[in-house]
Parts: structure tokens; C-alpha cells; sequence
RNA sequence: GCCCUCGUAGCCCAAUCGGCAGAGGCAGCAGACUUAAAAUCUGCACAGUGUGGGUUCGAGUCCCACCGAGGGCACCA
């Protein structure tokens, strides 16, 4: 069909280094993604959020992943003609600066802000459509100013404190960790062993919020993934149940319990405290002190990760003392044990063997009494060694016996209100958020410590608390912090009294400061507050989020957290941050995690250099559903290059001109192109960002086919095929689509080309597919009008020369229509 | 141990309400173009949906059990 010259030409490659070269300094110059602040913009506002990047380093392929998706998103809603903030910043405070600091000998804002330099000019060439006006970096003295002032009204309203406490301690960070930060006995971070130690720490009261914490998850029922609900549920870990005050002999106060089961408060035969708690040192005999004390020693000695081993075999220590059981009046034995957590409920418990296997362990293991009080209809658990859990008919109960459990436990609840033993209450797993670290790289706690005032708030005036030049050895980790070294920040006057008093030289965890970030984005350059109550009003809540599940129960929970306090405090008019919520899975290789130490890193650089910034995000976001974890050894970038060079030769096929009247174009096409949108939109709007490409693709397959065998090239429904290719693809590959609508003969930048509409008439079939089935088999098909009635189309079906044939006259019992679709007829 | 999600072609993945198992891609094969290769274009083949039951006119889709994979929680009383 063409001659040789012409087909060199069609069949050119798409020079991808050359257009990346060309575009990225007019998009610079442009600045195409501004949000609008001007009060007359009425269109309509949304707040789409990436989870900021810590500056570890270049950007990397979970970043390339991230960011892709996110920027589909944002995208999008620019073609919609909304007026999008989708802002940019850093997650700059943390260890590995600091860590790299110690090695370099520098201080670490040096390597932070030159990874922050880097990463930035790798967003901008992986064409990420970010407003770079509002850019913030958490370690920047003009933001953490900001996190220090929230400190403080936090502390103002009682919700941050101090308090002695058996900590997290991670031996290789060389600082306390939150609950949130212990993975499984290990260190998030570092993976290293997690021990405990005694320290004074800040906490943020994060318990004070558990049932709101819970209660607002209705809110983002449906639009956060469940499993991100489900794992902040389990980690607030809502328990209903009873405190029950026990009588001990000796002792003038009574000792509580906090039990989720109260009806079986008759099958209570021991009684036990956590052995590490003040209550153990309170209730032990004297001539016990030193058994007690020795086990403490041993326990103390085995890590989390031994500790919770579920085949530990129960121990403990007798304590001399006996409880009195205020149900049965006997006497029960008081002991100490691991088992029971010390920063639960109240430490201690009541040991009902029968009904619960820890209980049940370790009864067998000290041959305490055991007593059932539920009829299970399971054997006897002293017998089995298995504790019978279940509901069933209580026993040996006295005014408990024959109810279930519900309405047992609400008796008992009764007495024990009535007789003042005790009372129906609810415990969480929740603990309060350990805020302060013993690391340099960080914000300083705006607290001053005075011999005579005791804690002293800085006052807010002399905020930034700014940490003090330290670099290389002196930033290494010794136990305490690096800031008690440094004695000219360390040592100051006290704000009340004048008196020589000390900086509090604790940091705060880096979670803190990007628990707010997102509020200072609007504002980001307000050097007056932290953040702007009108901004907050235009922008705020965030729309759409986007980052990794990893923040499930950290900044997530974290954030949430810290929206309520300041809906409470009046600072902010909503009660969660993140409306909606899109977790993308990881980037992994050969089925496993990508990292440094395993040798299995798929370098981000390289893959631009040799697919190219489009063909990296179309591979990401073409790979599957993007909560989805991508295996790159199972995708195909070399795949998404060539479909993205074959778009791009759809535009230079294209020989009309640009304002061409798509009415005249040919029928068959402009449906397809029609129907393609109007697919593609909801498509998008559910996230399923990989059917949009395969969809995509179909279109280019018949528009291809359309120039090549069908209408031709100059035919307009051909450019308004290829136009509709083009602004899809700028959600994904912003370079080629760019580069496309040049072609195209378009002046301004594709991502003004705002979102194509469909004509709803083309989207209307002239004839459709109807099947016929015989029992449910397929056994024929009919071309029908779409409103074809069911009545003619039963008929149609039953006059099928092949249904005629199947059914060789046998009685018909049914026929089911579904008009115009399907007849499915059932012979008897 | 408890809870959740998922098992569709050699591979990655599609499949409104239960209604033709296949949209798209990778890999593969064949052809066209080419001196040849690459590139490009065209065409082809491949599974009956992890297993076993059940509900239904009809099940990839709903229910039950089992197997397998992934994830969360895990001495929280």
C-alpha cells in the first residue's frame, strides 16, 4: 500500500529521550498544575494527597508506583476542569539522616536536603502533576516551629504528658519505640530485637480518643480499603466486659480485675497479677519478696519475640496471699505471673480455668483448682487439658445458673453494682502514643525542666526551639540523647522564674510531623500559624489519599488522632482528614520484597533510561487492580513502549484538521470511541486504572484498523478517536500525549484539553446479541432491536431453527426472558 | 490459634443484577513487508474458572466443607 520511503516513515520510532527533553522545561515554565486560590474560581475544589516521601535517597520503583497511581487520580481531575490541589513536600526529619550524618561526619540537613534536591528533580521528570508552590520539608525550622506550637496546645489541654513507664527500647536505634513501631517483637525500622527498659517519657493521649477513634470509622466505611478499617479496629481493640473488685486478706483496699467474662465469676479459683507491676510489690509476702524478685529478674531477661511465643510454658510466682472471691466467699490464691500485662486493664486477673485456656495452662502447670460453671456439652477441660470457651448453660452459679452467657453477664453486672463489688465497663488494646525520642534529627519538645517551676512550657513566642549545629560523633546514639550533650542548648534559663534550668532533650517522634502536614500544604509559606482557618475551610478535608498500607496503623491512626484533637481544640471545623483512601501494593521482584541487602533492587533510573518516564507509569498502572502488589519480573515495560509508540503513530496518521466536525466522522468508529469513554470514566472513578488501559488499547487497535482498512485517515471520526486516545493517555503517559496533541496541531498543553464528552446517542446499538439457551445451554444467537419486547423475542427464540431442532417437540415447562439479552428455555 | 482477602489460559489480568468464560497485554506460532534482520502490520492457538458438595432455568459470581496463597492480630483477661 505505501511506498518504501513512506513506510520508513510511518513505521518511525518514537524518540523518547527527545520528547522527555522537549517537554519538561515548557511544563516547567508553565507551571500547568497551580491550584487556583482566586475566591471568584467556582469550579469545583478537590484535594488529592500522596503520602509524602522521606528523602532516603533518589526516588525508587515504590515511589515510581505511588506516585503513578496518584497522579492518575489527580490528572484526571484536572481534565474534569476541577481546580486540583495536589501538593508536594517531604518527610524530612528521621534516623537514616542522622545515621548517614554519623558515618559522614556532617550534620544531618546536609545529605537530607541534597536527597530532597534529587528527588525533586526526579518528580519533575517522572512528570508527577504536582503544585510545587506550596513544597514543604518537615525539618525546615519554619515547619517544625509548627509542630513544637501543636506540642504545646496539646499539652495545654492534658493530652501530652510525662510518665515512668516500662518502655519499648530498641538497642540498634538507641531509642524508645511506640506500640505502633514494634512489629512483632521487632523494631519497624531496623528489624532489630526490641527489649524493655524503665524510662520517663511524653506520651500523647491518644487513649482518649479510642472509642471516636472507632465510632468515625463509619464515615470512611466504603471509601477506605476494609482491611486499612479492619487493622485500625483490631489495634484499638475495643473489649466489653466487667471490673470486679476482689477482697485480698490483709490488704485494706480491694484489688479489681477487668474480665470480658463476668458470668463465670464462680469458676474464678486463682487469682493473678502482672508481675512486673507495683501491685505485685504491694500484695507479695515478705518471706516471697525474693522469689518474686528473682523471676522478675528472669523475665526481664527474655525478649518480646520469646515472651510471646504462644508454646512458652505458663510460670509464676505465689505470692503468700489469698483473695477472697466475692461470688463464692472461698479463699483463691493470689500469684504473679507474666501472662498478665501490666499496662492492661488493671494488671491483674481473675483465673477462671475452666473457660480459658491461658488460665487453664496455668492452673495445670501449678495443679490449681479448676471449676466449671458453663455446660459446654465438651468434656471436662481438668480432664482435656482444653478450656471450654463457648456459651452454653451456666452451672454451679447460684442465681446464675441456667442462663447464657449474654443474659448471665448482665445479671452479674446487676449484683455486683448493687452489693458495689463492681461494675460493667469497656478496656482497649490502645495505648497512648510514646512521642519522645532519644535522637538528634527531629523537632525539639518545647519543654524546659526548672529545679523549682518543674515542667516549664516554652513559651510560644520563642518558638522555633531550633536544634543546636551538631554533627558526625557528636550525633551518636549513647542512650540518651544527643541534645543532653550539647550543654550551651541544653542549659537555659527558666521562662517563669529566671532560675538556671534544662531544655528538655528529648525529639519528637517523626511521626508527629506528619500527622498534620496535610493541613499545612494550603499554607504552606504562613509564617503567622501553623495553618490558615480559610484555607483549611477551601481545601480541606483531603479528597482523595493515596500511600502505602504499611501506614495502616501508624501515621493513619495517627493522623486521625490528631484531626480530632483539633476539631476539639476548635482549630479545625471536620473530625477525620482523609475522606477517601487508595492503598497501592509494593513493587517486588520474583515474588519476593526488593532491598539492598538481598541484592534484588530493579534500579528506578534504569528503567527510565530504557523504557522511558511513559512507558515506567503505564507499566505500574497496567500491571493489575493497584492495591496489587507488581512483580516486575512478570510485567512487560518493553510492551507499554511499544503500545505507546503505536498510539503515537495514530497521530501522525492523522490527515484532517483540527477543528474538524466529528458529526460528519464515520458511525462505527465514533461509537467505539464514544462508548470507550463513557467506560473509561467509570472505570476511573473505581480506581480499576487497568481496565482503562486495556480499554484504551482496544481503541487504538480499531482506530488503527479504521486508517488502515476502513475510512482513512482523514476521516474525523479518526481525529476524534485519536484526540480521546490522547487525553486518556495524559492520565498515564504524559510525555507521548503531549507530544500527540502537538501533532495533533493543538497550541495549548493536553492536560487543558479538559475530559471528553459523550454524546449519549452513539452510545445507543442498533441491534444486539441475544442468546438462546436450552437449559441453560447455549444453543443459539439472534441480532434483535435493543427494545425488542420479551414477547417477540420469546417467540423469536422458539422459532430457532437449532432450538426447534433441540427440543424435537417436548413440552416446554418455562421460558425465561431477559430482554434483550438472553431467553433460556426449559423443556420439561 | 483467631479474623480477613484471594485462587480464571504458560504468565500478568478482564468478565454490571447470577445470564455467551476472554476485553487488553506478555510470552508463543504463522503470514505480509525486507537481500536479511529489526521495526511494523495481519492472523492463529491456548483454560472451562483450586477441589468436592449445595441453591438455581442458569454459578467464575451466592451458600457449605476442604486444599493452596497472601495479609492482619496474637498471653489484651
Amino acid at each position: 500500500m505505501n511506498n518504501p520511503k513512506d513506510n520508513q516513515e510511518l513505521n518511525a520510532t518514537l524518540d523518547i529521550e527527545a520528547i522527555q527533553a522537549k517537554w519538561l522545561p515548557i511544563w516547567e515554565k508553565k507551571q500547568p498544575f497551580n491550584a487556583s486560590n482566586d475566591p471568584d474560581d467556582d469550579r469545583k475544589r478537590i484535594y488529592v494527597l500522596d503520602m509524602f516521601s522521606y528523602p532516603s535517597g533518589d526516588l525508587h520503583m515504590g515511589h515510581a508506583e505511588a506516585f503513578a497511581i496518584g497522579d492518575v487520580v489527580s490528572r484526571y481531575y484536572f481534565q474534569k476542569n476541577y481546580n486540583v490541589f495536589h501538593p508536594v513536600g517531604w518527610d524530612s526529619f528521621g534516623l537514616p539522616a542522622e545515621n548517614a550524618a554519623i558515618k559522614r561526619g556532617e550534620n544531618p540537613a546536609k545529605w537530607t536536603y541534597a536527597n530532597i534536591e534529587t528527588q525533586a528533580e526526579s518528580f519533575k521528570r517522572y512528570a508527577i502533576s504536582f503544585d510545587w508552590s506550596h513544597r514543604l520539608h518537615t525539618s525546615d525550622p519554619e515547619y517544625y516551629k509548627w509542630t513544637q506550637w501543636l506540642f504545646l496546645q496539646l499539652y495545654k489541654k492534658g493530652l501530652a504528658y510525662r510518665k515512668a513507664s516500662n518502655v519499648n527500647w530498641c538497642p540498634s536505634c538507641q531509642t524508645v519505640l511506640a506500640n505502633e513501631q514494634v512489629v512483632a517483637g521487632a523494631c519497624e525500622r531496623c528489624s532489630a530485637v526490641v527489649t524493655k527498659r524503665e524510662l520517663t517519657q511524653w506520651y500523647f493521649k491518644i487513649t482518649d480518643y479510642s472509642q471516636r477513634l472507632l465510632d468515625d470509622m463509619e464515615q470512611l466505611e466504603g471509601k477506605w480499603p476494609e482491611r486499612v478499617l479492619t487493622m485500625q479496629k483490631n489495634w484499638i481493640g475495643k473489649s466489653e466486659g466487667a471490673y470486679v473488685d476482689f477482697q485480698v486478706e490483709g490488704i485494706e483496699k480491694p484489688v479489681t480485675v477487668f474480665t470480658t467474662r463476668p458470668d463465670t465469676l464462680f469458676g474464678a479459683t486463682f487469682f493473678v497479677v502482672a508481675a512486673d507491676s507495683k501491685l505485685a510489690q504491694e500484695l507479695v509476702l515478705e518471706e516471697k519478696k525474693i522469689e518474686l524478685n528473682n523471676y522478675i529478674q528472669e523475665v526481664r531477661k527474655a525478649t518480646d519475640i520469646e515472651r510471646l511465643a504462644t508454646d512458652r510454658p505458663k510460670s509464676g510466682v505465689f505470692l503468700g496471699r489469698y483473695a477472697i472471691n466475692p461470688a463464692t466467699q472461698q479463699k483463691i490464691q493470689v500469684w504473679a505471673s507474666d501472662y498478665v500485662l501490666a499496662d492492661y486493664g488493671t494488671g491483674a486477673i481473675m483465673a477462671v480455668p475452666a473457660h480459658d485456656q491461658r488460665d487453664l495452662d496455668f492452673a495445670k502447670a501449678f495443679k490449681l483448682p479448676v471449676q466449671v460453671v458453663v455446660d459446654t456439652g465438651e468434656e471436662d477441660p481438668a480432664l482435656t487439658g482444653v478450656a471450654t470457651p463457648g456459651d452454653g448453660k451456666l452451672i454451679n452459679s447460684g442465681p446464675l445458673d441456667g442462663l447464657d452467657k449474654v443474659s448471665a453477664i448482665k445479671k452479674i453486672n446487676e449484683i455486683l453494682e448493687k452489693n458495689k463489688q463492681g461494675k460493667g465497663a469497656v478496656n482497649f488494646r490502645l495505648r497512648d502514643w510514646l512521642i519522645s525520642r532519644q535522637r538528634y534529627w527531629g523537632a525539639p519538645i518545647p519543654i524546659i525542666h526548672c529545679p523549682k517551676c518543674g515542667e516549664v512550657a516554652v513559651p510560644e513566642s520563642e518558638l522555633p526551639v531550633r536544634l543546636p549545629d551538631l554533627a558526625g560523633d557528636q550525633l551518636a546514639p549513647k542512650g540518651t540523647s544527643p541534645l543532653a550533650a550539647a550543654t550551651s542548648w541544653v542549659n537555659t534559663k527558666c521562662p517563669k522564674c529566671g532560675s538556671d534550668a534544662q531544655r528538655d532533650s528529648d525529639t519528637m517522634d517523626t511521626f508527629v510531623d506528619s500527622s498534620w502536614y496535610y493541613l499545612r500544604y494550603p499554607s504552606a509559606h504562613d509564617a503567622t500559624k501553623a495553618f490558615d482557618p480559610a484555607q483549611l475551610k477551601r481545601w480541606l478535608p483531603v479528597e482523595q489519599y493515596v500511600g502505602g498500607v504499611e501506614h495502616a496503623i501508624l501515621h493513619l491512626l495517627y493522623s486521625r488522632f490528631f484531626t480530632k484533637v483539633l476539631n476539639d481544640l476548635g482549630l479545625v471545623d471536620f473530625n477525620e482528614p482523609f475522606k477517601a483512601l487508595l492503598n497501592q501494593g509494593q513493587v517486588i521482584l520474583d515474588g519476593a520484597a526488593m532491598s539492598k541487602s538481598k541484592g534484588n533492587m530493579v534500579d528506578l533510573g534504569e528503567q527510565i533510561a530504557e523504557f522511558g518516564v511513559d512507558a515506567v507509569r503505564l507499566t505500574m498502572v497496567f500491571a493489575g487492580p493497584p492495591e496489587d502488589d507488581i512483580d516486575w519480573a512478570e510485567v512487560s515495560p518493553g510492551g507499554s513502549k511499544k503500545f505507546l509508540a503505536r498510539a503515537w503513530r495514530l497521530a501522525k496518521d492523522v490527515t484532517s484538521e483540527v477543528d474538524e466536525d466529528f458529526e460528519k466522522g464515520e458511525l462505527s468508529l465514533r461509537q467505539a470511541t464514544h462508548r470507550t469513554i463513557a467506560e473509561i470514566t467509570t472505570l476511573i472513578e473505581s480506581f480499576r486504572f487497568n481496565v482503562v488501559i486495556a480499554r484504551t488499547m482496544e481503541l487504538v487497535n480499531v482506530t488503527r484498523k479504521a486508517i488502515d482498512t476502513g475510512c482513512g485517515p482523514k476521516d474525523p471520526a479518526v481525529r476524534e478517536a485519536v484526540e480521546a486516545i490522547t487525553i486518556i493517555l495524559s492520565l498515564f503517559a504524559p510525555y507521548t500525549s503531549e507530544e500527540m496533541w502537538e501533532i495533533l496541531g493543538h497550541k495549548e498543553l493536553v492536560s487543558k484539553a479538559g475530559w471528553p464528552q459523550v454524546d449519549p446517542k452513539l452510545l445507543v446499538r442498533d441491534s444486539v446479541v441475544c442468546v438462546v439457551q436450552v437449559s441453560g445451554k447455549l444453543r443459539a444467537r439472534l441480532d434483535v432491536s435493543p427494545d425488542i419486547s420479551s414477547e417477540e423475542l420469546e417467540k423469536l427464540a422458539l422459532e430457532t431453527p437449532n432450538v426447534v431442532k433441540i427440543l424435537d417437540g417436548k413440552a416446554i415447562r418455562t421460558v425465561i426472558v431477559r430482554a434483550p439479552k438472553l431467553v433460556n428455555i426449559v423443556p420439561e
